[in-house]
RNA sequence: GCCGAAGUGGCGGAAUUGGCAGACGCACUUGACUCAAAAUCAAGCGUAGUUACCCUACGUGCCGGUUCGAGUCCGGCCUUCGGCACCA
């Protein structure tokens, strides 16, 4: 054979693969199907490490379950939507869809050149109308499920992006894309109602056996259950009642006063007629004008003022004072919260801050608390009540359940289930995305675009200025349109949908992506969903994970599809890194796949990645670790090399009883790695460790590199299974060394080898000896013997009764096969 | 502050159920081949004592415990990374 050349071979396969459409797949219900699924790329225009990474993991799991014998789907797709494309425009002046579509092209030729067993028929890209005519499709679904609706909010707002934000795209206070600071402002929003499926959301987290814990916690915190009682406290001097929510009805006889949001509705009515309504205003001013980042630290200095208002304690009577403060959030609860200085730290810091009331109503069970010599709030979960009224004296538990059940026979309070977790904002005031299929008629208010007019088309007629105004709004011929119901004229919603809508629901679409007349069959998406393994970095923990979550279970009450959860396993990859830090531009350390890819070739490329860690961690990309993969490819082929014209000729099924000892030690080695590499995959993904026993078998069949007289049927044994078991990684070399030395068909149609237990075992096994659990001799012993015959070899070895004279034997431990335990005095 | 993960040679990492710590690869050293170099093949490669082999002691972030036996289990720390963070 030639030298090994994966620029020539690689080219070879990759138009043959595309020629022949191998990687196609039909539903076929008689097969049990495998869906792999790698988290479908923003078309940014290069492919970078990460996705590489990403795509080799799926690539290889798809390629091992097809020799599995399974039927696999493996499609890929663009999340087309999105601000850089928009950004592009403005920048450069080129049309969203054109920069957008050119990236799509170059993305899709440099994941060809990585010899991905896509099914290409099934492409999505959500940016064309044949796919967003069903995102704005289920849209309207979610509207007439009372789950998409518009309201006037606080809401996250980034200038520099130009639009507002969903909570989970706030890191930290600030913009997910951009970084900038993001403000709140009171804006009329769409959103999709996440939190009427809070509690299944949490619930079903149970059922995720195959996602990691981390990121089932993740969505447990950002879901963030609790458990309370609601209460109202009566204001005369307005007439009203104002619900508060607490996780600590304990202490209710505490309260000493009540805070309010700076955005609570009650504000007003406290302004009318009050001395002070102007100070009030201008401190809620001063708080809404606040960047969400200071106010939601806890650090952050908390400010109020008294509104010379007064509540009642429902409770004790007590007249508590109401203050309007910067650090209660109008979102979360009612927008008021009871406050106890002795029972919460916060509430200790702002009542010392402006020398309001302390009571006590809780201390340790073994030690009396006094007020005076106090310095911080009491905030343990345990002790006993005082101050307390008929719950005095008892202990906390007992204590809360009286209160709520007081609260609830005497009608002012009820228990409550509260969460973090807010509803989804998905209006955003850009172009580059799904139009919100809206109508607003002066007449007959807001309607849904009628179900034939699907999809809203994007208007090409707009202009790309910087600023705040979405190009759409500027449309005349887009946002003039008639009212579906009475037919006068009236204005379409200029709001596009947040892009994670559009890749929430893109793994169904998959399933059947040429529908059109629904998003996808029943039966289709029934036969091929779930995903059964996801891949795809830990970023998306929360985001695209749990709105893809929320999609799945909204469309299953829809009758749509029959199943509960999306994605049965999660893989959830680390990142490449170089010299110890992410890869960027910034940095300078950024090596392109394109570039390695050219040089070593793909297959030397996925190797590296799959061998250099495990998927889960962290990669540190390595220059040398790369040729060294690209050494082994070459040792490969080189070996086959070697023998192939006893490979050639050797025969599929022989007497392995001929084979000398030597021979069949070979084999042995053989068999095992067969074993470690097929449960390496399938059970652990522990890909690393399976290319290592691939390596070690290489490096045992190099044993034999000058035996002439080696059998060919073993080593054309040793040869299958080794091209066969290589092929997942490494698609282009096994192919070629398949074709030229076993026959024409693929090896990635071929069955995946089966291990031969009894060759997985043999005669002899060397057994560890130790005294008092070190290590001091090692022997070959028949294996499966008993314990008695091994703790009568171990004593019987010269070393053993040397170290072992003059000394009393205390006990034997014995562990079959593997080692004996000799403990003396 | 709360929750979680990780810490093993010069480096990436292995050790799956408590049973030989360091598989495999990188780097390095040496030998063969070569006029020479590269490539390749072969061998060595935790630290210290000894260094010719053997052998011995130490060694998986730190301190302690359980056990015949601990990288692995338990208790207490340290460091790094990640998530959440005024959620009442």
């Amino acid at each position: 054979m030639e030298k090994y050349s994966p620029q020539k071979i690689e080219k070879k396969w990759q138009a043959k693969w595309q020629e022949s459409n191998v990687y196609k797949t039909e539903m076929d219900p008689a097969k049990p199907k495998y869906y792999t699924l790698e988290m479908f790329p923003y078309p940014s225009g290069n492919l970078h490490m990460g996705h590489v990474r990403n795509y080799s993991i799926g690539d290889v799991l798809a390629r091992y379950k097809t020799m599995e014998g399974f039927n696999v789907i493996h499609p890929m797709g663009f999340d087309a939507f999105g601000m850089p494309a928009e950004n592009a425009a403005i920048k450069h002046g080129v049309n969203p869809a054109d920069w957008t579509f050119s990236n799509m092209d170059n993305m899709k030729r440099q994941q060809r050149e990585m010899g991905l067993s896509y099914d290409w028929d099934r492409q999505v890209a959500t940016c064309k109308p044949d796919y967003y005519r069903w995102t704005q499709w289920l849209f309207q679904l979610f509207y007439k499920r009372g789950l998409a609706y518009k309201k006037k909010a606080f809401v996250n707002w980034c200038d520099t992006c130009g639009t507002v934000l969903a909570n989970e795209q706030v890191i930290e206070g600030k913009c997910w894309r951009c970084d900038s600071t993001v403000v709140k402002k009171d804006l009329s929003q769409w959103f999709l109602k996440i939190t009427d499926y809070a509690d299944v959301l949490l619930k079903d987290l149970d059922l995720l056996k195959g996602w990691p814990d981390r990121v089932k916690l993740m969505q447990e915190n950002w879901i963030g259950r609790s458990e309370g009682l609601e209460f109202s406290l009566e204001v005369p001097e307005l007439g009203e009642k104002l619900p508060v929510y607490t996780t600590r009805p304990d202490t209710a006889y505490g309260i000493t006063f009540v805070a309010l949001a700076a955005e609570h509705p009650l504000i007003d009515k406290i302004c009318e007629n009050n001395p002070k309504a102007e100070e009030i205003r201008a401190f809620c001013q001063k708080a809404q004008n606040q960047s969400e980042m200071e106010r939601t630290s806890s650090e952050s200095e908390k400010e109020g003022i008294f509104t010379g208002v007064y509540a009642v304690n429902p409770f004790n009577g007590n007249k508590v004072q109401l203050w309007v403060t910067n650090y209660v959030l109008a979102e979360y609860g009612t927008g008021a919260v009871m406050g106890v200085p002795s029972g919460d730290q916060r509430d200790w810091m702002f009542a010392t801050k402006y020398g309001i009331d302390i009571i006590l109503t809780l201390q340790p069970k073994d030690k009396e608390l006094k007020l005076e010599e106090m310095t911080e709030a009491y905030t343990d979960k345990s002790g006993v009540l005082v101050n307390s009224a008929e719950f005095t004296g008892m202990d906390i538990k007992s204590a809360m359940k009286g209160i709520m059940d007081k609260a609830e026979a005497e009608g002012f309070g009820k228990r409550r289930v509260n969460y973090r977790l807010r509803d989804w904002l998905i209006s955003r005031q850009r172009y580059w995305g799904a139009p919100i299929p809206v109508i607003y008629c002066p007449d007959c208010g807001e309607q849904l675009v009628p179900e034939d007019q699907l999809p809203v088309l994007l208007p090409e007629d707009v202009k790309f200025d910087p600023g705040a105004v979405s190009p759409l709004a500027q449309s005349e011929s887009f946002v003039n349109c008639t009212c579906p119901k009475c037919g006068k004229p009236a204005k379409r919603e200029t709001d596009t949908m947040d892009t994670f809508i559009c890749s929430s629901w893109y793994y169904l679409r998959y399933t059947d992506p040429h529908n059109t007349e629904l998003p996808f069959a029943k039966d289709k998406v029934n036969y091929w969903a779930p995903v059964d393994q996801y891949i795809g970095g830990i970023e998306h923990a929360i985001l695209h994970l749990l709105y893809s979550r929320f999609f799945t279970k909204v469309l299953r009450d829809a009758g749509m599809l029959d199943f509960d959860e999306p994605f049965t396993n999660l893989l959830t990859q680390g990142m490449v890194l170089k010299d110890g830090s992410k890869m960027s531009k910034s940095k300078g350390n950024v090596v392109s796949p394109e570039e390695i890819i050219g040089q070593y070739g793909a297959d030397t490329a996925r190797l590296f990645i799959m061998f250099a860690a495990p998927v889960e961690r962290d990669l540190d990309w390595s220059d040398e670790g790369v040729a060294g993969a690209y050494r082994f490819l070459n040792r490969v082929w080189r070996i086959l090399d070697i023998f192939q014209d006893k490979i050639k000729a050797g025969s599929d099924s022989y007497d392995v009883s001929v084979l000398t000892k030597e021979e069949q030690e070979l084999r042995h080695v053989l068999h095992v790695t067969i074993k470690k590499v097929t449960e390496d995959i399938r059970d652990r993904y522990m890909f690393n460790t399976a290319i290592s026993s691939i390596m070690e078998l290489v490096n045992a069949f190099y044993g034999f590199q000058n035996d002439k007289n080696i059998n060919g049927d073993l080593v054309r044994e040793v040869a299958v299974a080794l091209i066969k078991m290589l092929a997942p990684f490494a698609p282009h070399i096994t192919e070629e060394l398949w074709s030229t030395l076993i026959n024409e068909e693929s090896v990635h149609q071929q069955k995946w080898p089966v291990w031969d237990e009894a060759a997985t075992k043999t005669a002899e096994v060397q057994v560890v000896l130790q005294i008092n659990g070190k290590v001091r001799d090692k022997i070959m012993l028949a294996s499966g013997i008993s314990k008695d015959e091994m703790e009568k070899a171990a004593m019987a070895q010269p070393r053993v009764q040397e170290l072992t004279a003059g000394k009393t034997v205390v006990k034997m431990i014995c562990v079959p096969d593997k080692l004996v335990n000799i403990v003396v005095k």
